[in-house]
DNA sequence: TCAAAAGTGTTAGCATTACACCCATGC
DNA sequence: GCATGGGTGTAATGCTAACACTTTTGA
């Protein structure tokens, strides 16, 4: 590839700080989290934040959003979704000078994966996402734009399953929905509706617990293993 | 505000050029056209594109794109529809070496603005939107992605009544609908929907031209005049 | 046999689609 | 009076929302 900081620009041509946030999204016990930092370097030392950062010059916008997730709350996002929702240019958004940050939305699979602090950060929980503290920056804006997109994706795409193991009940899909909602459903009709559309397949084994085993499903139009 | 060019980021932070491009759609002749320019500068000189090109430090994106609209097409947006769509950030989309662009998606009211070449460019055209030319960078991509989410805010949002001067008849907005889709709306059906939902406030005049006068409307939720 | 959770149908209201004729004006 | 485009209603169909009991298992 190219040498990057070689690269030669108009005269006026930017210098801005290019940055990366991440809106981490998980079930857990049964409501839905976003995970947050605590930051342990100025600006705002000391106040939550999203996890991210600066880009660095050879990687691409996801590259640097799964490396900050990593170092910064020692969570590997493997093959969990992540998507960019928008570039934050508010001047006056980092105190440090103009910077613009790519804001990204992540689902995670299967409950809450372990997180600690890393660079440059003290801490690193999993908080309700439908009662956020206060954040650093335009960061709860950040975090309000990727909740709102969720929900769009959840209805619209079939970005429930991201949450969840490759194979799951219905009751557990339905969990999903209503934590990201934050409000019950009906149980008859949204087994109605997501049967009807044929996005589920069946699977022959059931999930057993206390109470009757429930029947498990995998999302549609995969290959039957791999 | 502060300097900017001394911003002081960690030593691996990003140097990557930072770059603006603009969908701008209006309706002509009863079609979607978009604006495109023929490129005067390497690289892809000659070849058509969307407006667009590197932000300053002083400006935030949309002032960007605002700029290399009027700079590379002697189009004033004034007060028209712009929106942020997204980061496109392929490595290897600018054989410059590495450059990120912010697509926006501009909407025009009231017809084709006059619009000619400007600084970097020979030409500016309005080409029909859904029969696209080859186009520069990944600036297909990009206006594929500007339709998408046009037609999304079209049902969604007002967006319509962006294309449309501040008072207009029911027949023009209708044909509004029908450019973007690009397909042809059942005149009962769309009036019932459009009146039902009340977006539209109608006013006491009409336009007069061949046939019958057109009842005219403006997007309700106005102060009456200002 | 009891507790716990999974599973199952019907009805009413609402929105969407398809479809054809009369109305108001200018020339 | 005729050409031009604006304006109007109804019936069928599909989707959404509300609602309560039975089934299957483990303890």
């Amino acid at each position: 590839m190219r040498a990057v900081d070689v690269l030669t620009l108009p005269g006026r041509a930017v210098r801005v700080g290019l940055a990366v946030d991440v809106a981490a999204f998980a079930i857990g016990s049964g409501r839905l989290k976003i995970l947050l930092v605590r930051r342990g370097v100025a600006p705002h030392f000391d106040a939550w934040a999203l996890p991210g950062g600066f880009v660095r010059a050879e990687e691409t916008l996801e590259q640097a959003a799964l490396r900050e997730l990593r170092s910064e709350t020692a969570m590997d996002l493997g093959s969990s979704h992540l998507e960019q929702l928008r570039a934050f240019d508010d001047p006056g958004r980092d105190p440090r000078g103009r910077v613009i940050s790519v804001a990204h939305l992540a689902v995670l699979a299967g409950g809450l994966p372990a997180v600690h602090g890393g660079d440059a950060v003290t801490q690193a929980i999993w908080h309700d996402a439908h009662a956020l503290p206060p954040l650093a920056f335009d960061h709860l804006r950040i975090a309000e734009h990727a909740l709102h997109r969720l929900r769009i994706r959840l209805e619209y795409a079939q970005l429930a399953f991201e949450f969840l193991p490759p194979s799951f009940t219905l009751p557990e899909l339905q969990a999903v929905y209503e934590a990201v909602l934050n409000r019950p459903l009906d149980k008859r009709n949204f087994r109605k509706r997501l049967l009807g559309q044929s996005f589920l397949e069946p699977l022959a084994e059931r999930r057993s617990g206390p109470g009757r085993p429930a029947r498990l499903y995998r999302p549609a139009g995969q290959p039957p293993d791999l």
